[in-house]
DNA sequence: TAATTTCATGCGAACGTTCGCATGAAATAG
DNA sequence: CTATTTCATGCGAACGTTCGCATGAAATTA
């Protein structure tokens, strides 16, 4: 349980404990001779420097902030396994760790905990997700001048680094998908109008339903809180609607919501994919599995990860911001059984 | 950004900065006149003291690392995000915060980080989880004397403190549930048996199934890895038995393999919970959505989180090992539809 | 009134590094 | 052969705390 010092590491090596420092360091050129020897007291004492003293003196905690939003009760988050894995190792690879620390829902409270973990000098950055318009930590942070890399975007008009998923693209593609299979009327199941990523993925939807010439009715456009029970009802609603009305597609925005689609079509005695194609988003690992199985946006989460904080060690070590400061990840469209295309009789009828 | 020290604090107090230190720590006691001076003065400058130096002095990183074995593509973890969270809430409220880092599958490697982390001083303390027989942290962690608590048990004849949830009374309560609806012929979906967690949980089938005077069959017992394509698959083998063979019930050792054995018995036409039962274990909040909803086993995470941390902070201040050294959490049977009781008919027969 | 105890605070040192400059020997130049 | 440069290493200080003991004044006791 004792440690070993720089110090018996010098002693060892018959240099002053300051040189064996800098050899460890790199900071400093040697004779050949000497720095074996240095190395070689390292590894039989098994020295590894201390440390809380490195970093009191450096001024560095080689340490990562994160925290997340958790997830409300009764889902699972699909990708917080991955994205944490992701950071771990790359972060490691840099010789950083990250330190995990709760999430509170209250803004001045989440703020206080930011604050504290810079003032003490706990971390050196934090990386940022579960980001809404607004954001108070980014106007904190920007204000700080302390580094940080956002997943996900804010308000358009604020400069920040971060790393977002192209949500547009990915329910660009969706859609598209659904109009190359004959659908036409394509409703959605979308969050309320204040969710940022709900928005950016409902961007997608209007672009699309634009460029291939279809109208948007508003009627087929539900909002609601993205899960399975939400998704259920509002899918059984539009399923009321009298026939002309009736959507042929729906587009959710997660694949809860889908989920709970798929069931209420189902319900019905329809079949998902044959009379109505069903999308959603995440590629949560359960959808492969179900009958049918679901058609779905997957995004690249280990590389968002891993470059998250790639970014972010680029700002500590060069101080200054990363070029281009900002990039979007284009997701990949995973097509399975519930968006089957239109049979040809009804494609031109 | 240029932080207030402690001397800035004495010196707007009129103290040394020693007695402020001590003041704040609670050292120490002095004059109410004094003290209130002091934290005006802490209030005033808004001073926070550094973590790295504090941590130096008195060699307490008042910080926990943490890891876990990564969910398998295909699946996701249901109980990660509410762990990690609890513990980063019961954590905070004593100072403490936790350190996550990557999990290596490799031993030595694997050891290697954990070793890192204890002689740079970075950590007071780890928590485990994803344990197996003979799991090498344990051994080297016990050797070290550096304090840990395990989320799980490792071989019976290893003695470290650890919260542990019962499932052998899980799946006896499944099994007694069944029985009570009528079942006889009950089989098993398990892991493999060099796996911890498997055969706690088996534990609870054969107890049972002694207990309440049913056959073991070892034709109704398949092991393989605990997803959903061996749940399917191996039910569907099961199916395949002479009627007079065939299970009325089967039991997983968690959701996925329950899916996907209700996949294969609805590909046979059969409906889980008439014919034949179904039981999973873990309470995906999936599960709940299915058609029709698995009756499974809920862990309570939240409490499990809560108490491995302070537990272990306990080992921190008190420098020895909590009384009781360990403790089984009871989990709770969720009746759903996948095992209604068999019809009067069928039970009488 | 002198000796002792109590109380409130101060002081020096230490924790284990990194940083910037100093130093002395060897090598090169004039 | 002396003056200068280069090279390898050493040295003192500092980072911001906490710790243990010292100190001096006030309060108590004899």
């Amino acid at each position: 349980m004792n440690r070993v010092t720089i110090k018996e590491v010098a002693a060892r090596a018959n240099v002053s404990y300051q040189t064996v420092s800098k050899v460890i360091n790199h900071k400093v050129e040697v004779l050949p001779e000497t720095e074996e020897r240095i190395w070689a007291a390292v590894k039989e004492l098994g020295y590894k420097p201390n440390y809380t003293a490195r970093s009191l003196r450096s001024k560095r905690s080689y340490t990562i902030g994160y925290t997340w939003s958790p997830t409300p009760h009764g889902l699972t988050n699909p990708i917080l396994d991955q994205f944490l894995q992701s950071m771990f190792h790359t972060a490691e690879q840099a010789g950083y760790y990250l330190l995990c620390f709760p999430f509170h829902e209250e803004n001045e409270r989440q703020l206080q905990v930011y604050s504290e973990l810079i003032d003490t000098g706990r971390v050196d950055g934090f990386i940022l997700s579960s980001i809404e318009y607004k954001d108070p930590r980014i106007a904190y942070l920007l204000d700080q001048k302390f580094p940080f890399v956002g997943f996900g975007r804010s308000d358009d008009d604020v400069v920040f680094p971060y790393i977002d998923v192209d949500g547009e693209l990915g329910v660009y593609q969706s859609v598209k998908h659904l109009v190359e299979g004959g659908r036409k009327k394509i409703g959605a199941l979308a969050w309320p109008e204040d969710s940022r990523v709900g928005n950016n993925r409902m961007a997608g939807f209007f672009l699309a339903m634009d460029e291939f010439g279809l109208p948007v009715n508003a009627d087929l456009i539900a909002r609601g809180s993205g899960n399975y029970e939400f998704g259920y009802q509002a899918c059984d609603e539009l399923l009321q609607l009298p026939s002309s009305l009736r959507p042929d597609a729906v587009v959710a925005l997660n694949d809860y919501m889908a989920m709970g689609a798929m069931a209420a079509i189902q319900k019905q005695g329809l079949i998902p994919g044959k009379e109505i194609a069903v999308t959603g988003f995440d590629d949560n690992p359960i959808v492969q599995y179900l009958r049918p199985s679901l058609t779905t946006v997957q995004q690249p989460i280990w590389d968002i990860g891993q470059k998250v904080i790639e970014m972010l060690i680029y700002q500590l070590n060069e101080e200054k911001m990363p070029d281009p400061i900002c990039s979007l990840i284009p997701p990949k469209l995973i097509i399975r059984q519930s968006s089957l295309p239109r049979s040809m009789k009804g494609g031109m009828a």
